[in-house]
DNA sequence: CCGACCATGTAATATGTTACATGATTGT
DNA sequence: ACAATCATGTAACATATTACATGGTCGG
């Protein structure tokens, strides 16, 4: 279900074509969905044929066809009430501490680069993320900026402060896998240690 | 793929029936994975037709047909073989903070409310995962205690030190979205003080 | 003219959810 | 007898991934 809304709180800042979303959401860099083009193009289709946006195609150079989507008024009404909704959450679905539990047969060195990915995993996006942050707190990000254009002043500051919070989420998010993984790995070190140690004394 | 693994790492701790398996994935509760029973059925079927795990029918009183499974010396194999490859990242997914970017049409109130659930919900996973890692780490999960009774001394502290650190992380991922939802609060508050204050003065 | 990128589509397959379905056992 | 729980299944549908497919534009 939550793709359609991805699609309608994109073009809730601005119309844009379906490629524009596949630029969003597909490799799904730092944003809060993910989906592929062989998802995305359909579901426009079917959110037009629903009603609740509207395409205008234009023509690019010579003969490039290319549909621009814009938000109805009922899509807007859609998205917003689905916005006020309380989140429902999803079954927790964790494959990396699935794997890390039943890891306990691979022996220290295979949980070490376990954990070294993740920590490295986790660098990575929370490095994304912040840049992302930043260049939207810094007015970087033209799609939010036609956004706050379209709101009051106060409307203004409401907007700015979710954007924050989310991707602030999402950073301190990466914080705590990562100080996990930094605690496991000495953890795992200070075992294996201590078991070297045992077995040495005992030669 | 992930559903596989983990029927194949719970048997890897002892043999086990279908209906084992849905107590612990349906509902979803505490675990790291989540499936339900017309998922997992066939799915151990699909598994012993490829000779990673072996069932043997038994019954329960007069008639009730029972399958008991258990994993091959094969599906020892591929768990270990998957379980010292590296993570696999999923596509970031995250329908609460998507939710949360494009409520600002709704005024604070509505985005109150979601912060409140998400606290709520935070609270209450925390709890749950808490007392199922106290569980296990004070010998109270038979589940684990069969796994522990297969292994060496030093077996033994690795698996609990990856139980602790997979319960832990989650706790720890928990306490991370509840210190994000108190400060989100506090700042929306803030915020709509302000501009209450500057409303009345302007008056 | 060629490579990078724009732009959109379909098909096959895998995974996950919800609903429909059946019958047995156990404890009260 | 009745309810709760044991035990297993199928079907329909929704969602997501991977592969196959086509053609245009733009800059060097």
């Amino acid at each position: 279900m939550s793709l359609r809304y991805a699609i309608l709180g994109y073009l809730s800042s601005g119309s844009g074509s379906g490629y524009d979303l596949v630029q969003q959401l597909d490799g799904g860099l730092g944003w809060f969905w993910a989906a592929s083009h062989s998802q995305i193009y359909p579901e426009l289709r079917r959110l037009e044929s629903q009603g609740l946006i509207a395409g205008t195609s234009t023509t690019v150079g010579e003969r490039l066809e290319k549909r621009i989507y814009s938000l109805t008024d009922q899509g807007a009404d859609e998205l917003r009430a689905w916005t006020s909704k309380a989140p429902e959450y999803r079954p927790n679905r964790d494959p990396e501490r699935l794997q890390l539990i039943f890891a306990d047969d691979n022996g220290p060195d295979a949980i070490r680069r376990h954990l070294e990915a993740h920590l490295e995993h986790f660098r990575g996006r929370r490095a994304q993320v912040a840049e992302m942050r930043d260049r939207i707190l810094s007015g970087g990000n033209s799609r939010v900026q036609q956004r706050l254009d379209a709101k009051s002043e106060a409307g203004r500051e409401l907007t700015l402060l979710l954007r924050d919070l989310a991707y602030g989420g999402d950073m301190q998010r990466a914080d705590a896998e990562i100080a996990w993984a930094t605690d496991a790995l000495a953890r795992l070190d200070r075992l294996a240690h201590a078991e070297g140690t045992a077995r040495a004394d005992a030669e």
